[in-house]
DNA sequence: CTTTTTGCAAATGATTTGCATTAAC
DNA sequence: GTTAATGCAAATCATTTGCAAAAAG
C-alpha cells in the first residue's frame, strides 16, 4: 500500500478548490492518494468499510465534482469502467491491460517527443493528447496459460 | 460523401478474411467505406436503408467479427458509442470531439517520433499504441457559444 | 447437410437523473 | 439560514448473451 495523505491534507485540498469538507469526500481523496487508478466499486468498497456507509451515488458525485475542479483526473479505458487518479501536474500516461483493465503510469520515453501536437487540427480547439499502451499485464498473461 | 467500394470488392474482402458472404455484412463494409468512424447505430440505420431490415445485433455481431479478423478497427472514445473503421494498415491516430464525439483521422507531427515506445514496459505485453486528441470541434465550438 | 449467421428477447453493467433529506458554511 | 452534498430509487444507454430460425458453403 502507497502512501495514504492525511486527513488534514485532503481538507485542506477540497478548500482550496472550493468545496466544502465532509467526510465522504475526505475518504474518497484519502483513498485515490494511497491506491491510484481505484475504480467506483472499488473507492465505494473502501470507503465504506472506511466510514461504515456511503451510497454509490455519493461516489460518483464526489468523484465527479473532484474532477470538475482538476483536482482529479478520470481516466475511462475502452471495455471497463472509469478509474481514477490524483491531479498531480505531471502529464503521464498510462500502460493499460487489457483483459482485467488495471492500469500503471508511464512517462513517454525520455529523448523522444511525445506526438502531443496533431499534425493538422482541422479546426478543432485541442485541449489533451491522450497516450494508452495497450497489452496484457503479467498477472493476466500468466492467467491464460494453463499449467 | 465518399467513394464506396463496390459489392464485389466487398464480398472478395470477406472471402479473403474466411468470413461468409452475407447481405448484411456486405452493407456494413460498404457503409464502413463510405463513412468511417460510423457507429453502430448509424451502420445500423443506413443498413436497413439499403436493405429493408437488419436486426441491431446483427449489426454488433458483423462489426465484432469483422474486428476479430482484422477487417475493421473498434474505436471507444470514453463517454461515446463505439465507432468503426476499415483497417487500412495506416497506423493513424485520431481527433475526438468532447461534445459530440465525431472524429477525425490524424497522422503524428512528420518528424516528431511519436512515443509509440513506452520508456517502461512493467512486465506487460504491449500491444499497440494508442493516441488520441481531444478537443472540440467546429461545429460544437460554433453551437457552445450563444449568437 | 453442416456450420455459421441472423433475429428476437431479455439481461447486464456502468452511469445519470430527480427529488427529498441532511449537513456545511 | 442558505447553499451544497448525500441517500435512495428509478431510468438510460450501449452492449452482451442465449437460443431458435434461416441462410451460406
Amino acid at each position: 500500500m502507497s502512501t495514504m495523505i492525511d486527513p488534514d491534507t485532503a481538507a485542506g485540498l477540497l478548500r482550496a478548490h472550493s468545496l466544502r469538507v465532509t467526510a465522504p469526500r475526505v475518504a474518497v481523496l484519502r483513498e485515490l492518494s494511497a491506491h491510484p487508478h481505484a475504480d467506483v466499486d472499488t473507492i465505494t468498497r473502501t470507503t465504506r468499510e472506511r466510514l461504515g456507509s456511503v451510497s454509490t451515488q455519493a461516489v460518483y458525485d464526489i468523484l465527479g465534482a473532484l474532477a470538475r475542479r482538476g483536482l482529479v483526473r478520470k481516466f475511462e479505458p475502452a471495455g471497463h469502467p472509469a478509474r481514477f487518479e490524483l491531479e498531480l501536474g505531471d502529464n503521464h500516461h498510462h500502460l493499460v491491460c487489457r483483459t482485467c483493465g488495471s492500469m500503471l503510469d508511464v512517462e513517454c520515453a525520455p529523448g523522444a517527443a511525445p506526438c502531443l501536437e496533431a499534425a493538422e487540427d482541422h479546426g478543432f480547439a485541442i485541449d489533451e493528447a491522450e497516450v494508452i499502451y495497450w497489452g496484457t499485464c503479467p498477472a493476466c498473461a500468466a492467467a491464460a496459460l494453463p499449467a
